[in-house]
RNA sequence: AGAGGGUUGGGUGAGUGGCUGAAACCAACAGUUUGCUAAACUGUCGUACGGGUUAAACUGUACCGGGGGUUCGAAUCCCCCACCCUCUGCCA
């Protein structure tokens, strides 16, 4: 979430920002914001007095009753009675300044970078670059979701029978292409300086405040009831969260973090037309990379990122194009998103396999994630963290764009890793 | 799942309801000294939110797993919750 002293001290910025995002009644919510932290600040200052006062009298009894003279001591505590009731009442009023000045940030998105275009929607979005060419296949190409039947390597109905739609089952090359896609991923991502992690895949609330996914998102997170934990809709949960409430020291930044978990989305009312086959699914495996930096080095780390994540789509031979997503179309908690769409020559569509975000201090404000420098002042680190990358959507265009009359050609970044050259 | 025991600062670990934001030790940091390494000695050594200051200094409040309660006063007493350990049970 943002925080106070930024909307104050760039009160324009900010504003420029939300409107950006297409924001209603933006100015409104920051003199909102304003208005509560002044009464809080004010409410504090009263609170803290009163206090004080009380805390002086406690300690005169303490000492008056050591020194056996009970009668002043108890003269002197009437006038606490009073004291306590105001206490009280400033008590609450602070707690629920705090709480509604809480409440309100936590409605409030990220203010977008500087770079980001103005924009409602994905039409908006900003090409920055294409990679590639497009293949062009012979008569009688199929899209991914008859290739799978025709080659018999991945199973919606049998995924529908055993849990439901969302949910398929891969067997023989498809397992194994997903099991490689996966080793590739991984192997990359250690060969460029990240530290694999293997996190649990259920998460409690507090991580998913942490990382944004709460409050208002709950809804697209499946939900153990019995034990109150949150399935992961991405290894950015568990991850990030793994620097909740931490205070590192400068040295030890940047933090590069990759971990491949399984992702668990409900979608709820997102189907349509263009979501067939492995285009959107309730369970997919992902790898992702986590970075947490110094506020300098954030921008040069998301560029970074971004060629990352390139070099995989060129290795695995795949056309794709970069966007910068518009005001209107970034996630909540985002400063600067990449999305990276490959073209998938089946359907003949671009699909997003990645995206790469920097989320300046608007996670670590809400983890307390900092870092301690040479002048032994804390302040908040920079998150990011991309897909790199998703593997449903990968799939797809491999199968797609690789097609034969006589099979499925696989890269040859893979083979090693799969065993086979072709399906 | 049942019974019992725990949770204190970066770590170990004291703490009888009142001068305890918290002993001691270790680690860390700064300095002094001996020719370097090392050792010894001295000092510093939590976080958050306020007030204050150009910035400091200084200062108030809160925090001893989390939340609530008793009390003039709670790390200390009571209740609820979470987590950890031990034993029993179950189990990949």
């Amino acid at each position: 979430m943002l925080l106070v002293n930024q909307i104050r001290e760039n009160y324009a910025g900010v504003l420029a920002g939300l409107q950006k995002r297409n924001v209603h009644n933006a100015p409104s919510i920051l003199d909102q914001v304003i208005a509560l932290d002044d009464l809080r600040k004010l409410t504090q200052a009263q609170r803290d007095q009163i206090q004080a006062e009380a805390n002086t009298i406690s300690k005169q009894i303490g000492i008056l009753m050591k020194e056996g003279r009970a009668e002043e001591a108890v003269a002197i505590r009437e006038r606490t009675t009073q004291i306590k009731e105001q206490i009280k009442d400033l008590e609450e009023q602070y707690s629920k300044t705090e709480e509604d000045l809480k409440a309100l940030l936590y409605t409030i998105p990220n203010v977008p970078h500087s770079s980001v275009p103005a924009g409602k929607s994905a039409e908006d979005n900003e090409v920055v670059l294409e990679y590639g060419t497009i293949p062009a296949l012979f008569d009688g190409k199929l899209p991914h979701w008859e290739l799978i039947k025709k080659y018999d390597i991945i199973d919606f109905d049998l995924g529908v029978k055993i849990t439901g739609a969302g949910f398929p089952v891969y067997k023989g090359k498809g397992a194994r292409l997903q099991r490689a896609l996966i080793n590739f991923f991984l192997d990359e991502a250690l060969a460029a300086g990240y530290m694999e992690i293997q996190p649990p895949i259920l998460v409690n609330e507090d991580s998913g405040y942490g990382t944004g996914q709460l409050p208002d998102k709950e809804g697209q997170m499946y939900f153990a009831t019995a034990d109150q934990l949150y399935l992961i809709p991405t290894a950015e949960v568990p991850i990030t969260n793994l620097y909740r409430d931490v205070i590192l020291s400068e040295e030890d930044l940047p933090i590069k973090n990759v971990g491949y978990t399984p992702c668990f989305r409900r979608e709820a009312g997102s189907w349509g037309a263009h979501v067939r086959g492995l285009n959107r699914l309730h369970q997919f495996d992902k790898v992702e990379v986590v970075q947490i930096t110094h506020p300098d080095k954030s921008y040069e780390t998301l560029e970074s990122m971004s060629s990352y994540v390139q070099g995989l789509l060129q290795k695995l031979e795949l056309p794709y194009r970069v966007l910068r997503l518009c005001g209107g179309d970034m996630g909540f908690t985002s400063a600067l998103t990449y999305d990276m769409e490959v073209y998938s020559a089946g359907q003949e569509r671009w699909l997003e396999v990645s995206s790469v975000s920097n989320f300046e201090t608007y996670q670590a404000n809400r983890l307390k994630l900092r870092f301690k420098g040479e002048d032994k002042k804390t302040q908040l680190a920079h998150s990011l963290n991309g897909s790199a990358l998703a593997l449903p959507r990968i799939v797809a265009a491999i199968l797609e764009n690789n097609q034969t009359p006589e099979g499925i050609k696989m890269p040859k970044v893979l083979h090693a890793y799969l065993g086979f050259e072709s399906i």
